[in-house]
DNA sequence: GCCGTTTTCGGCCCGACTGTTTTCAGTCG
């Protein structure tokens, strides 16, 4: 989306931050936060639309959107700093704090002038927190160990940490008696790009054993809390565990619940309430008699409700539940669809295992085809030139036509024993310079049967020129896919600035396809751009760029990524047969 | 402040746990 959208919904959520904080409508709150969402998820630039337009945006109406207006002409607008003259930034700050929320902040700034994480860390060792009321001795140790989780991360993680964590988590607690079911739900099951504590959803009669478990496990630093249906613990790596534990019968009550994300639910408990029901973790009952209506499955809670059954990874509020009222949720693009892989490294350059090896472990997984994509010679601390890659074309005609002779090894279960041997496709990743060139001249590039393109430095170009830059990479007849598109290192790296509309309009018109890099560290292209790209007439490469055999399973994350973005098989052409694919790198030339 | 398969006004999701308090507000998800 725009970068303007992003400017604009962070003002608005920092103005339903502020009146919650002020003791203002909690009602207003809530509008502005969602309508900070839907902001920053308009596929349109916001300051560059005319109110009626604006007020189309779901949660905009007539005064959102003339502060959206102030916004794009002044940069902020006056209600807004009315509460920041008010209260100081850092007190919202204070708000990252875990267990410290938005009126307890305010008081502490109110009755003590604490402003900023570190005025907080001060008073407390001062004991000036004995003063306050409702703040005892276990808040003072509670906010400090808080502010030592502040500083040293943030608390997300990225995605296969927390999975690796809660497979953990899962061994351990399912081994416990009683546990008649468990499963990871959460941002984890939808698959969101980072996490900030995983949620384990387990079934048991009895949940005692299970808590216990969980607390006793050796990856447990502390309990944060503990209680019958809910366990909370802080791993020593510092992540967040809770686990939540139901009778079976409401099994699929809770695991929707638990599920989320928050706003995803919300709009389902509106549209129970409208129907005269309730629902929470432990079914969908009728509001007035109080009677159980459905509990068991996720799929019987939806249908009662009218809708059909929403995938974990589209509960994000983005317009899922309509689609699944009317029955046009997409067939989202599956594991089991992708052929291929077409960005991957050896040890030619920066990657860790052999040719013979990343092939090898690729033939494991099935694919049909396979591409090797080691860093082109202007990445110059890879010091690749002309004759090394052309010796590794050599050894890649020689492996793919001894595998020709020796049939193919291969999972059964991606493709029939009668399947044609994998394909191996040389390919290479070339680095676009700031002024959009690449390395190599043409007649080296055509002899590529793929050639990947992406940024590897100069990320701070101001917007049109980066923009130009990626331009024209696509406009090279031999680039076939831009790499991690965005550059962005989550929770490190910001994304370069480009205007996406007009990248995503020379990949559709170019036939460039636009990488979703799968490593759980990109995720790039972003699931919150894929649906404007995919309505541009962009086509997605899900690629691992694994630099080592146990990469190759990151395609998972790109897999996710991509149904994050409501994309289908056909959008994506890694998992398009091979002579379509072979059309599709040919650019129409 | 937004919104409508009952509504253009009157609602706006629901429950668990904690800490400090004696009945509940705040926080979290």
């Amino acid at each position: 989306m725009p970068q303007a959208n992003d400017r604009a919904a962070a003002l608005l959520d920092e103005y339903a931050d502020l009146t919650v904080m002020t003791g203002g409508d909690p009602f207003r709150a809530r509008v502005y936060a969602r309508a900070a969402r839907a902001v920053a998820a308009h596929p349109l630039d916001v300051s560059e639309l005319p109110p009626t337009a604006l007020q189309q945006i779901p949660g905009v109406g007539k005064s959102i959107a003339a502060k959206l207006a102030e916004i794009a002409a002044s940069g902020s607008f006056a209600e807004l700093e009315d509460l920041r003259a008010d209260i100081p930034d850092g007190v919202r700050q204070l708000t990252q704090i875990p267990a410290l929320g938005p009126r307890r902040a305010l008081q502490l700034y109110r009755e003590l002038g604490v402003s900023s994480p570190a005025e907080l860390r001060a008073a407390i060792e001062a004991g000036q927190l004995d003063n306050v009321r409702g703040f005892g001795a276990k808040s003072a140790s509670k906010l400090l160990r808080g502010l030592d989780l502040l500083a040293s991360a943030g608390g997300r993680v990225l995605l296969n940490v927390a999975a690796q964590t809660a497979a953990t988590v899962i061994t351990t607690v399912s081994a416990a008696p009683g546990c008649l079911r468990i499963a990871p739900a959460g941002s984890l099951r939808r698959a969101a790009e980072s996490v900030g504590d995983v949620d384990v959803l387990a079934a048991a009669a009895d949940s005692a054993p299970l808590m216990a478990a969980l607390t006793a496990m050796p990856e447990t630093a502390e309990v944060i809390a503990a209680g019958p249906t809910k366990t909370s613990v802080r791993t020593a790596a510092g992540l967040q565990v809770d686990l939540r534990v139901v009778p079976l019968d409401c099994w699929g009550a809770a695991l929707q619940y638990f599920t989320g994300s928050q706003q995803h639910n919300v709009r389902i408990r509106e549209l129970a309430v409208r129907q005269k029901l309730r629902l929470s973790e432990y079914g969908l009952f009728d509001a007035e008699s109080g009677e159980l209506i459905v509990s068991r499955t996720e799929e019987e809670v939806y249908a009662r409700l009218g809708l059909a059954w929403i995938p974990p990874v589209l509960r994000e509020d983005t317009g899922e539940v309509d689609a699944a009222r009317r029955g046009t949720l997409p067939v989202l693009v599956q594991d089991s669809d992708i052929r291929g892989d077409l960005h991957t490294h050896t040890n030619l350059t920066d990657g860790a295992a052999s040719l013979e090896d990343m092939v090898a472990a690729a033939r494991d997984r099935g694919y049909a085809y396979y591409a090797i994509t080691d860093h082109a010679p202007n990445l110059v601390m890879q010091r690749m030139t002309e004759e090394k890659m052309l010796a590794q074309r050599e050894q890649v005609r020689k492996l793919a036509a001894r595998s020709d002779q020796e049939g193919n090894g291969g999972s059964p279960a991606r493709r029939p024993a009668t399947a044609p041997p994998m394909a191996l496709l040389h390919g290479t990743e070339l680095n676009i310079a700031p002024d959009g060139s690449v390395d190599w001249p043409a007649e080296f590039l055509a002899g590529f049967d793929v050639c990947v393109a992406s940024v590897h430095s100069h990320f701070d170009l101001p917007r049109q020129q980066m923009t130009r830059r990626f331009v024209t990479a696509c406009e090279n007849p031999n680039v076939n896919i831009i790499g991690h598109p965005l550059t962005r290192k989550i929770g490190r790296r910001p994304p370069v600035d480009v205007d996406l509309p007009e990248l995503f309009r020379a990949c559709a018109r170019t036939g460039t396809a636009l990488e979703i890099n799968a490593h759980p560290a990109r995720l790039d292209l972003p699931s919150a751009h894929l649906r404007a790209a995919r309505d541009a007439g962009v086509k997605f490469a899900i690629d691992s760029d694994a630099h080592a055999i146990a990469e190759l399973d990151n395609m998972q994350y790109g897999v996710a990524t991509a149904q994050r973005g409501w994309l289908t098989a056909d959008d994506v052409i890694t998992t398009w047969p091979l002579p379509r694919l072979t059309q599709f790198l040919r650019k129409g030339g």
